[in-house]
DNA sequence: TTAAAAATATGAATGTTATTCATATTTGCT
DNA sequence: AGCAAATATGAATAACATTCATATTTTTAA
């Protein structure tokens, strides 16, 4: 098995191998962003590098694998940035306030977020599985954890809604790329008011 | 531009082109929902049909415009499920409540259609794109007809939170294999309720 | 019914791409 | 320095989407 990784990835052991690792990394993670990844072929990806096509294979074993590699960071990178962004806060209701936030906030500087997570349905359905497995998983626990704050008896099911609203609202704001002010304020006036008092008419204002 | 339709599919003119054309169409679909799009190649899609690859491009410019061609064809699908499911509503709430159980039951018996809807961000962001943007002003004209009913001031937000929840509880059916009982049951002890009081333990009961 | 015109069918040819491989160069170690 | 392991290279391969010149079938209209 050599130096692989569970990601496809063969660890470089010289600090030349790094560079070059991390140039090929960092390249395809741009033109994925600019031209998507099925226009962008392995021999861009090596001239934005600066390297022979062959080099390529040394680190990843497909195209598929740096795409796995992408989607394992943003795994990671959406985790740490929402648990940094509920540090501060109190309550439940903060808590999701300031998640759906910095969910919509990330989805807007990282619009390939959906290219890769939703992409990966293309290339292998455990992929996608696995990523929101994993995330609806935390959210139940963190909604259990709160179940105090909370009117509700599935909190699974809450968690997939929840997910699902900060999604597609966070779609909705690459669509009309809009700035972080409006976010704030479709938050503030319109999310939180619904997931308080709901949307129909009867509910408290 | 000869006898093109908007979507790059060319139409046949005998009834012998038209059999062709649709063996075509079935055989893509067959194949993009099992194999996926870019593992499905013009000659799978051919040998399937007992078609020539040059007889596909008579018809399709592109494989992408068969993508497209199937794209549009779950969109219509979906809005007239929904339309149907909605017919005999009396209320927003009730249209709301129908609307959400018929597309998370439509997912769970077609679940390439995430495959297929959210595959077309690796295949053609316009795609996606155009999919969302038609849903979401359908979406958000009808709740601005029924804005006496509800207690929003930005119907557009809604419609996506609405489109987020639908999809993911729809996932989430799918990963679980809910059967209709269990998808009733959801929607009718967690979802309403959300939307009708909200989530938090301050409000009303 | 029939022949010309239009529509359709065909698969070999073209250019592009992901991936492999034999060979050359560089790095790390003693 | 000198040797082995690691890394670099780009031409070669195979599979693919698309094109095209040619053959066949269908429609049209006499």
């Amino acid at each position: 098995m050599d130096n692989y990784t569970a990601k496809g990835i063969k660890l470089p052991k010289t600090k030349l191998g790094l560079v070059k690792m991390n140039k090929l990394l960092d390249a395809a993670e741009e033109l994925f962003t600019s031209k998507g990844f099925h226009s962008t072929s392995i021999s861009d990806i090596c001239k934005r590098a600066d390297t022979a096509v062959g080099t390529f294979y040394i680190y990843f074993d497909t195209k598929t694998d740096v795409y796995r590699y992408l989607m394992w960071k943003y795994e990671r990178m959406i985790k740490e940035l929402l648990a940094e962004s509920i540090k501060n806060c109190k309550t439940r209701y903060e808590m999701e306030r300031e998640g759906i936030k910095c969910f919509i906030r990330f989805a807007l500087q990282t619009p390939t977020v959906y290219n890769v997570i939703w992409g990966s349905l293309s290339i292998d359905q455990n992929l996608f599985f696995d990523y929101y497995n994993s995330f609806s998983e935390s959210y139940t626990k963190a909604l259990k954890r709160s179940e105090d704050e909370l009117c509700i008896t599935d909190a699974k099911t809450v968690a997939y809604m929840l997910m699902g609203i900060s999604n597609f609202v966070g779609l909705r704001a690459i669509f009309e790329q809009m700035d972080d002010g409006e976010i704030d304020r479709i938050v503030d006036e319109t999310i939180m008011p619904a997931l308080s008092n709901g949307i129909f008419e009867n509910c408290e204002k």
